[in-house]
DNA sequence: CGTCATTATCAGGGAATCCCCGATATAAAA
DNA sequence: TTTTATATCGGGGATTCCCTGATAATGACG
């Protein structure tokens, strides 16, 4: 709902600075992407918001060059954020951020339509990295992650096929990590604006993707996956 | 007590700014922090570590008069390294910083001897806030937190009682252990013999006693409970 | 270019549960 | 002895669980 915007530096030059919008629900973690970001000579904040809908608002106002947007948001996720975005803004440059060192992530991340994907555990440097990557059209995932999407791509076909969460669909996925933050069914269908019954159908799927025999199996395997860093 | 200057000079003033260390695992965290932090006149950040190792080794060269730690770090969590702390430094001022928003890990981060509980959803003057609090000596913890724990934790002497799972009496013990292992109601009732009202009896006192709003509260909380080597 | 699999979305309806209101009996504490 | 805590159970409405469906969109495969 709240929503920060910040009018464009009244010092810029004729050199216009590359606009970017900053979606985070942490504003300690805004704060230093913003701090950080603004100290680039070509590079400037223009707006940040704290979940979905938020970013929308500012993001028709504020006309950025690329987004910087967290994958856990309250509300519609991440995401979900990125393929609204892609239904009105095809090419807009999307940098995705994520404290998970999950390549299942990233991969998601990319397929719907990301230009990188970046972990808040890389230097900072490595977040301007990755901004004028994507900025300059290409995409960025670190090596590590890189490296990660090859051995599961080569592998992925083969032997290691236990029941894992790499199953579930994103809207899936959502709901596992919803369950796991102690939300219950109501409340999720709220926040992701569905039918309650929606909510109960992806829980069966997940349930029968993951082989869990009770809503509280499932309980205790979101409550886990979700308290453990998520490592999948 | 100590004096603050208006126009801070680092040559001669730096003595009295008081030092903070940082540990999170999240350099884009860290930075935030650190700015946010270093622009205060009365604070300084004197070191950061990104997991628990780093941490103590700074801390006894930085000589911090307060500290930072973000709960979830790669290896010994924050929590570990809290008590690992409090060995060494029993009276050192520990703020606990976390995303999780609920008041399960406040709790057991002050029952661990932290001295400040705070999120990361929270702004990032509340972190500037929180600082000072326990610099003074005091807690601090979320209005929400506090006033939950408020109903708790009450004293005779001013010291914190500890209320929680050792308040439950053996039935009670018996089936919130159960449901941490993710059993049923119905299932609970026929491995005690007891009727499933007999059991939602409990489990009603068990929330009571708890102050826990929702059986998906319980459930959380008896599922980390028997995750977490039964920490009481 | 159909066909099948997957996904996303929702409904009906009965069983189970949650959760508020109770109750009774006993043992311990005040 | 009155109060409190504990152990045990019930009624009944609201909610959730869980099974069996449906529909539409997408994508893969041949």
């Amino acid at each position: 709902m709240s929503v920060m915007f910040k009018a464009p530096n009244p010092h810029s030059q004729a050199v216009t600075k590359k606009r970017i919008l900053v979606v985070d629900d942490h504003p300690i973690v805004r704060q230093g992407l913003a701090l950080l970001i603004n100290r680039e000579p070509d590079l400037v904040v223009c707006g940040e918001a704290e979940e979905a809908t938020g970013a929308m608002h500012v993001l028709a106002s504020a006309h950025p060059d690329v987004l910087i947007v967290d994958i856990s948001l309250n509300g519609p996720d991440g995401l979900d954020l990125l393929k609204t975005i892609r239904t009105t803004h095809p090419t807009l440059p999307v940098l995705i951020l994520s404290m998970h060192d999950e390549s299942i992530y990233a991969e998601r991340a990319l397929r719907a339509g990301a230009n990188g994907y970046i972990m808040k555990q890389e230097a900072t440097e490595k977040v301007l990295v990755a901004v004028r990557r994507i900025l300059s059209g290409e995409i960025y995932v670190s090596d590590r992650i890189a490296n990660k999407m090859l051995k599961h791509y080569i592998t992925g076909s083969g032997t290691l096929r236990n029941s894992s969460i790499a199953d579930l669909s994103d809207r899936e996925l959502e709901v596992f990590r919803l369950i796991g933050e102690g939300h219950g069914t109501r409340q999720i269908a709220e926040e992701l604006h569905l039918s309650i019954k929606t909510v109960e159908s992806y829980q069966a799927h997940i349930k029968e993707k993951l082989s869990l025999r009770s809503s509280r199996e499932l309980m205790q395997h979101a409550i886990q996956w979700n308290m453990n860093e998520k490592i999948a």
